[in-house]
DNA sequence: TTAAAAATATGATATTTGTCATATTAAATA
DNA sequence: TATTTAATATGACAAATATCATATTTTTAA
């Protein structure tokens, strides 16, 4: 079984503050699990009991909506944790996690994890400060929801998608998504979303080459979104 | 000056955990205010550096988009607390707040609050639910934005003013917006949202007396919102 | 490899929502 | 109270978006 001293989650998530004695007990109960692409690591409902760490890659947090479809909340990866709220609040979670690529999380029981607020005031804040960060995101998100129109809010998530997850060699976006997430990261249609895909390719703006997408004209996106 | 150990605030607020010593001190270190309907608590940008008690009155919370229109992101009423995201962040409020009726409000400082923290953990875990309420609070409001109609959130946003705010001795929603601030919660135009509350009062929904609102059938504004 | 299924794309059209103009009513204030 | 100003209301129209149909491409799996 693999130390958490030297994981990538420890390093940027709420656990750097955990002292050395808390690490190595951490890595005696926490349990590693390879998800695959689609996998679902937990869903809306379900008692998570304890967080997950992802070590590597991405997925989706998405909640049913009333009339049957999916709406993609938060996309998170490599670094961060899941289920804190749904932990904290004692709760079952009220988002389903699904992954978008293949997965490497370590899982941490509640028992565990509630152990280190009562003991470790630095990473109570710690968490305290993530989920503040996820509050004002969402915020930002519900905001936008409600002023913007969908082609600016297409544009600004390419822009989101290029500047939190990069680009690959051939320098489209990194993170996948099929025209149905990103229309349901948006909130509209997926034929909406495809159409206005479309019309950004013949402006020039972005390059479509089967599921990738090449920003071509960053500055111009930025106009779009305002 | 008044004490916080019978205050509406304590009894309800992540300060339910303060010890009877906490109180005493806290009773000599805030200060409390009157607002009047139409001021501002604190705006958008701003360094506020402590929380705010809401001991009576009903407040929006705020957030300006690109396009200059408001977006009304909460509202919040007297037991509950204000501030405590930026506070904990250590940045800026991202919301302004302003009185929607006349309010007492009681101010204590952020140096106060952050010894709560260090010492009283059951008054951390208390904010940390706090906060993880409202996240999940704006995860579905997130989802209502993105997935259902304007007809359909201003129905939702009725039942939600009458569920949490009460009714006048007149059986009107007490607490009373302007049709622009009721446009600005579900999203939408002014002039939409009045056009729908006109047809709401043709379909024998509500019923429409000035600013008074009154719901004449729950069961079908129900059904409405889905 | 090929057939079937799923995803993407696009046209035609309906519906929803926004915008502008203009009444009408209510509220503020001189 | 009279006058001004702001809020509410409604019509006419434009723009944005959704829906349905169908074609095309890509992916999956037999």
């Amino acid at each position: 079984m693999s130390k958490c001293e030297q994981c990538i989650v420890r390093e940027f998530s709420s656990l750097k503050a955990l002292t050395k004695d808390e690490l190595i007990k951490l890595s005696d109960c926490k349990t590693s699990h390879i998800i695959k692409k689609g996998d679902v690591i937990f869903e809306e409902g379900e008692n998570v009991n304890g967080i997950y760490c992802i070590k590597d890659g991405v997925c989706k947090l998405t909640k049913l909506s009333a009339n049957g479809k999916d709406h993609i909340v938060k996309l998170v990866t490599k670094g961060e944790l899941l289920g804190q709220r749904s932990m904290i609040s004692d709760e079952p979670v009220n988002l389903s996690a699904v992954a978008l690529e293949d997965m490497q999380v370590c899982f941490i029981p509640k028992s565990e994890v509630m152990g280190y607020f009562d003991k470790n005031n630095q990473f109570s804040m710690n968490v305290m400060k993530s989920i503040c960060g996820d509050l004002k995101e969402a915020d930002d998100h519900m905001v936008n929801l409600a002023q913007k129109t969908v082609k600016e809010r297409l544009a600004e998530t390419l822009l989101y998608l290029n500047d939190t997850f990069g680009k690959n060699e051939d320098s489209s976006l990194k993170v996948q998504l099929s025209r149905d997430e990103l229309a349901s990261i948006i909130g509209t249609a997926t034929e909406s979303c495809i159409r206005l895909l479309s019309d950004f390719k013949k402006l020039g703006l972005i390059e479509l080459t089967g599921k990738k997408i090449v920003l071509k004209d960053i500055n111009a996106l930025k106009k779009l979104a305002e």
